[in-house]
Parts: structure tokens; C-alpha cells; sequence
RNA sequence: GCGCUCAUAGCUCAACUGGAUAGAGCACCGCCCUUCUAAGGCGGGGGUUCGGGGUUCGACUCCCUGUGGGCGUACCA
């Protein structure tokens, strides 16, 4: 909404004619009015007392008066020492609203015609996915409804690690110990089947370093040198061949996991557009590694490695491609992106990759932009912090990690328990509350990780089961639920949402409003910061501001007819508002709970 | 060693990028359902924003320094 705009477009007249300077409308900031003062919006004048020449109150009461008298949208002003807080006239909130409800498109951005490309989720096949990937997966897809939103182009993709020496570990120690057993007859989602040998692997090859340092070799030299390692490097070595016996073992078990994977995805309601595969991709890059010598972006060692110094980007000298000519991981991380570059023309590609991999990212960007890249200066990585437990960082080789299916399913329950104790699955049908309770263990799932600042890693203390009240995404969709009911109730009484002029408008239906209003700035910011939370935040701020105004103003029982149209109409707008916000997040709300 | 990063109430997190008396939730105490959904609302206690300097009208935020965590610094991925 164009409401602050216009205010400061009247401040900055205000300096023209008072102060007779010419001010950029853009630095005239303004803020939320602090809720023990009135007024909705305040503009802070300490930093403009050089221009007015004036003492902080004489310079906020002078553009006070004239925004009382002169734009037609103020009523009223007080100031507090630098502080002058606006109070915005009736009619201008009653046109504001009269706006938001005409806006059918209110909450997705004109299409500015560019496109990016948003990579998440990149599970490794040989283990199913844990709690850290979920803050992966949710903070993925809600980036991009947000981008979306936000007027961009967004194709999501999945470069799923499907090769490799750990993949190898799970093959190997399967076909050693697993008797041919599938995840049928184990009654084992396929993802999880290759997890149980991953961690007999790991379990298997800690024996042998134990075994080897009791011999007198020291633990750095058994750590590479124990027997079931050295084979499944070979094993590693015989799939690079297209051993036979080795695909057909590696495709059977990629199958099951990739089963697996899906119905994962499908519980956490997330969805890709191309899923690439590292095995498809992994000996990309080499080419660039010849154009980038050609270009003299990278040099060569006497000893064949290429190399590209980065000292410059306060980065050093990193390897790309090793001595014999192989490939290293940043190798085809480059062919990778003129793949994925071919494959859709992106001006903006975000990686959603935790934040141990700082470094590689920061490399592989200079690396691209030195190459002059189209995209180079588009590449973003979306770092995100670890979730920790309470014993520290999860490993999924040491079993010590929270697992996404479990912990969706303890969700559902736990939501259910709930339901069941309020009393609040009457009249609904069995199908019916069991989508409720998907909703809303998954909605607070998702809230409880999304709600904090991606760059920050997090604490997840299993112990303390994820919160149902407060701070949470049951709130949010509490919140909303109370609304349907109250539209359903204005609908069966036939009230329409026809807005008239009113006398009056309570502060609590002004701060209902100065929210409403931020909807699609706050869109903006948290597509330009990358930042889920902050809509995660400003959706419970929102749903507060309105269970505040439900709880000490009555809709029903008011006399006055307009009034009645206002707040139902008022309400209408808040749950589309919410609505919208907990879809972009990923987050479905129920009608009633 | 070097680089990046974090440190805010007992606990989990905010603080609009330098603005008012640092805010929410959980937990604890006390109120509010014969009026629209109490998964709600209202009130209370709880803070030297890790320590020490500096910059300025003004610092959780910026600079310096110390302490304590995390991550990285592989011809691993």
C-alpha cells in the first residue's frame, strides 16, 4: 500500500516549504509507533536538526502543524522529545481498507520477468533424512514462494548426491550383511534400509581402526588404512568402471531409497521442478577448467594441478582439478552451474546449503565471476545455521540424529492428543481431522524452524516437545480458524462487506490496520534478505494484533451497521493476510480447529 | 596459527539494519468463558544485551580489545 509513501511525500514537502531543502523521500524513515503512545506511524527527527536549525520538539511540532492542517491524511500529532507521532484520519483508513480488499492480487507482485533458480534439499541416497534437512527442505521452499511472491521466476531443483564413497559404504556393508533382505521383507522405508548399513559401516569399520591401533599402527594411519574402507574405495573405483555388479546393486538400492524419499516429500507437502543427479553431472567441469587456463583465470603446477589464486577476493589459492587430472568437489560444482545454467537462464541462483560450506561457496562464486559468467553476479548461497541438540551436533553415522519421519509422524500425534483433549474434533468426519491434525503438527513443525533467523543455527531439545501455544504456527492457524468462523456466521446472517463511512476508529483497529498495510513490503524484504522469519514474525504479530482486537471489541453485538461491515470486513482481510503468509511459508490453515 | 561466525530474561528466540523505558513465547504467580472458538486475552515478577575501552545527540547494533562456543582452513564430498 502506497499509505506510508504518501506520508513521506508530505514530510518531504513539509521540509521544502519549512525548511526550503529538497529531501529524498527515500531517507525520510518511519517507523511503528510504540503501543504506549498514540498514533500508528512515527518519524524520528534527530538526524534533520541540522536542516530545521531547531531544537528536536520545535522541528517535530513544525512538521506536525503542517501535516495536521496541510496533507489531509493526519488528525493528530504529539511529539515526544525527537519522536512525532502521526495519527492517520479516519477516512484515509477507511479508503486504505476500501484498497486492500479491492486488490485481488494483494500479496503476489507484479512479474518483474526475472528468473532464479532456488537448490534445496540435496539428500545424500545413503541415509533417510533428519531434522537438519527439514530446516533445509522448509527454509528451500518457502524462499521460493516468497521470491515467487515477490514478482520472480523460480525453478526449484534437487541435486541429489546419489554417488560417492559414502554411498559406497552403505552398498557395501548391505551386500555383506543384508541376505538380500528389501524393504519389504524388512518392513523398512527404503531410505531408511540403506541408513542401517551405513551405520553398520560405520559401527564395522570403527572395529577394525581398534583392532588396528592395538597392533601398534597409529589411529590417523588405520583410519585409512582399515581393511572394509579400502574396499569400498575399490567399490567406488568398480562403479566409475560400470561394474556390472555393482550398478545393478547400486540402482536397486537407489530405487528403494528414492521411494522412500518421496513419500517423505510427500508428508512434508514440498515439490520440485528438475531433480538433477550428481551422478549425471559429477564429471562436468573439466571443460571449464580448459577455457579458464585458456583465460589465464587459473594457472597449472609443475606437477599437472590446476590451480586459482583468490587472494585478492581475501580468499587463497584453492586446487580445481588434481594432478592426475580428476576431478575435486568444486570441479563439477562449475560445470554444475553452467548445467543448471542450460537448463533454465537464471539471473539469480540461491543454493540453500548449510553454513559449514561458507568457504566452498564463497570460492565457487568468485571462480564463476571471474570466469564472466552471465549469472556470476547472481549466485547466492543461503547459509543456514545447524540445529543442534542439547548433546550437540547430530551425525547421522553415529545414529545420533532426530529423523524427519518420526519426528513428522510424533507431530501428528502429538496434535492429535491435543485435538482430542480440547474437544474439538465434533462434527468433523475421520478424513476430516486427520488432515487437521497433518496441518497443524506439520504447521508447527514448520513454524518452530522457520521462525528463526536462518543464519542462526538453532537448539532442537527433543526432550521439550515443539510448543502448541504461544510462539507457534497453532497460533497462527488458531487465529485464523476464529475468523472463519466469524465470516461464516457474517455470511449465514447475510451481512455484506460493503464499506460506509464511520465515525471512529479504536486503536486497536488502527494498529490492525498499520499491519495490514506492511503485507507486501514485508514480502519484499524477506525475498531481498532471504529471510522466511521475518514473515514468520510479522504473521504472529499480525495474528496477535487481532486476537487483541477480538478479545476487547465485539463484532456482532454492535449496534451500528457500518460498524459491523468495518469489522467484518476488517476481519475478512486479516485471515487473507494470514492466509497468504503462512502459504508462504508452506504452512496450510484449517477453517475451524 | 589464520579466516568466517555467534554470545540478549531460568530456557527458546525478536529488536524494522544507529532511535523512545531492549520485546515475545515457554516456565512461575494472579485474574477473564450463562456475549462472536480459552490452541485465546489481561496483569505481575524476571536484563550490567559475555567483560573492557572507543565513535555520537543516541549503541544490542559500528570500531578496537579480551574471554567463551561453533564452523572452516584436504589433490574428502
Amino acid at each position: 500500500m502506497k499509505l506510508e509513501e504518501d506520508i513521506r511525500l508530505h514530510i518531504k514537502n513539509a521540509f521544502k516549504l519549512i525548511f526550503e531543502v529538497e529531501l529524498d523521500s527515500a531517507q525520510l524513515f518511519l517507523q511503528p509507533t510504540r503501543k504506549e503512545f498514540e498514533g500508528t506511524h512515527t518519524f524520528v527527527v534527530f538526524p534533520f536538526l541540522k536542516i530545521s536549525q531547531k531544537s528536536p520538539e520545535a522541528t517535530a511540532v513544525a512538521i506536525g502543524d503542517f501535516l495536521k492542517s496541510r496533507s489531509g491524511m493526519i488528525k493528530d500529532y504529539n511529539v515526544v522529545k525527537g519522536f512525532l507521532n502521526l495519527e492517520i484520519g479516519t477516512a484515509v483508513w477507511i479508503s486504505c481498507l476500501d484498497d486492500m480488499l479491492k486488490n485481488q492480487h494483494w500479496g503476489q507482485l507484479d512479474s518483474n520477468g526475472k528468473k532464479v533458480m532456488v537448490e534445496f534439499s540435496s539428500p545424500n541416497t545413503n541415509k533417510p533424512l533428519h531434522l537438519g534437512h527439514l530446516r533445509n527442505n522448509f527454509l528451500g521452499d518457502a524462499i521460493s514462494r516468497i521470491i515467487e511472491a515477490a514478482g520472480y521466476q523460480v525453478k526449484r531443483t534437487n541435486l541429489v548426491n546419489d554417488r560417492g564413497i559414502h554411498i559406497c559404504k552403505s552398498m557395501l556393508a548391505y551386500q555383506r550383511w543384508g541376505k538380500g533382505e528389501t524393504p519389504e521383507t524388512a518392513q523398512l522405508k527404503g531410505d531408511h534400509l540403506a541408513g542401517k548399513y551405513y551405520v553398520l559401516f560405520d559401527k564395522y569399520y570403527k572395529e577394525e581402526i581398534t583392532t588396528l591401533v592395538r597392533q601398534g599402527v597409529s589411529e590417523e594411519e588405520a583410519k585409512k588404512k582399515a581393511p572394509i574402507l579400502l574396499e569400498a574405495q575399490e567399490m567406488l573405483q568398480k562403479w566409475e568402471q560400470k561394474d556390472a555388479e555393482v550398478m545393478t546393486l547400486w540402482n536397486n538400492m537407489n530405487a528403494w531409497v528414492y521411494a522412500g524419499f518421496e513419500t517423505t516429500y510427500q508428508t512434508m507437502g514440498i515439490e520440485f521442478d528438475a531433480i538433477y543427479k550428481e551422478s549425471e553431472t559429477y564429471l562436468l567441469g573439466k571443460d571449464i577448467i580448459e577455457e579458464g587456463l585458456k583465460k589465464q583465470v587459473f594457472y597449472e603446477r609443475e606437477d599437472g594441478s590446476v590451480w586459482i589464486n583468490l587472494k585478492e577476493e581475501g580468499l587463497d589459492e584453492k586446487l580445481v582439478m588434481r594432478s592426475d587430472g580428476t576431478s575435486v568437489y568444486i570441479t563439477q560444482d562449475i560445470g554444475t552451474c553452467d548445467f543448471k545454467y542450460e537448463d533454465f537462464p537464471m539471473d539469480q541462483s540461491v543454493y540453500v546449503v548449510g553454513n559449514e560450506q561458507d568457504y566452498h561457496f564463497n570460492v565457487l562464486f568468485a571462480i564463476m565471476k571471474k570466469m564472466g559468467r552471465p549469472y556470476g553476479e547472481g549466485l547466492y548461497h543461503l547459509s543456514y545455521g545447524m540445529v543442534d541438540l542439547p548433546s550437540g551436533k547430530m551425525k547421522s553415522r553415529e545414529g545420533t540424529v532426530v529423523d524427519a519421519d518420526e519426528l513428522m509422524d510424533e507431530m501428528f500425534m502429538t496434535a492429535a492428543k491435543h485435538t482430542l483433549e480440547l474437544g474439538k474434533i465434533e462434527g468433523l468426519t475421520e478424513n476430516e481431522s486427520k488432515n487437521l491434525f497433518r496441518m497443524v503438527g506439520l504447521g508447527a513443525l514448520k513454524f518452530f524452524l522457520l521462525k528463526v533467523d536462518p543464519k542462526k543455527r538453532m537448539l532442537f531439545d527433543p526432550k521439550e516437545s515443539i510448543e502448541f501455544q504461544g510462539h507457534t504456527g497453532p497460533f497462527v492457524q488458531y487465529t485464523y480458524a476464529r475468523i472463519s468462523a466469524i465470516l461464516r456466521r457474517a455470511s449465514a446472517d447475510g451481512i455484506n462487506e460493503a464499506l460506509s463511512p464511520i465515525q471512529k476508529i479504536h486503536p486497536r483497529e488502527q494498529i490492525l490496520l498499520a499491519h495490514l498495510v506492511r503485507f507486501e513490503e514485508v514480502i519484499v524484504q524477506a525475498a531481498r534478505d532471504y529471510s522466511p522469519a521475518l514473515l514468520a514474525q510479522y504473521v504472529y504479530d499480525l495474528a496477535k494484533d487481532y486476537n487483541g482486537f477480538y478479545q476487547e471489541l465485539s463484532i456482532f453485538n454492535e449496534p451500528d451497521d457500518p460498524l459491523v461491515n468495518f469489522r467484518i470486513s476488517l476481519s475478512g482481510l486479516t485471515a487473507r493476510v494470514i492466509h497468504r503468509s503462512m502459504n508462504l511459508l508452506g504452512i496450510e490453515v484449517p477453517n475451524r480447529m
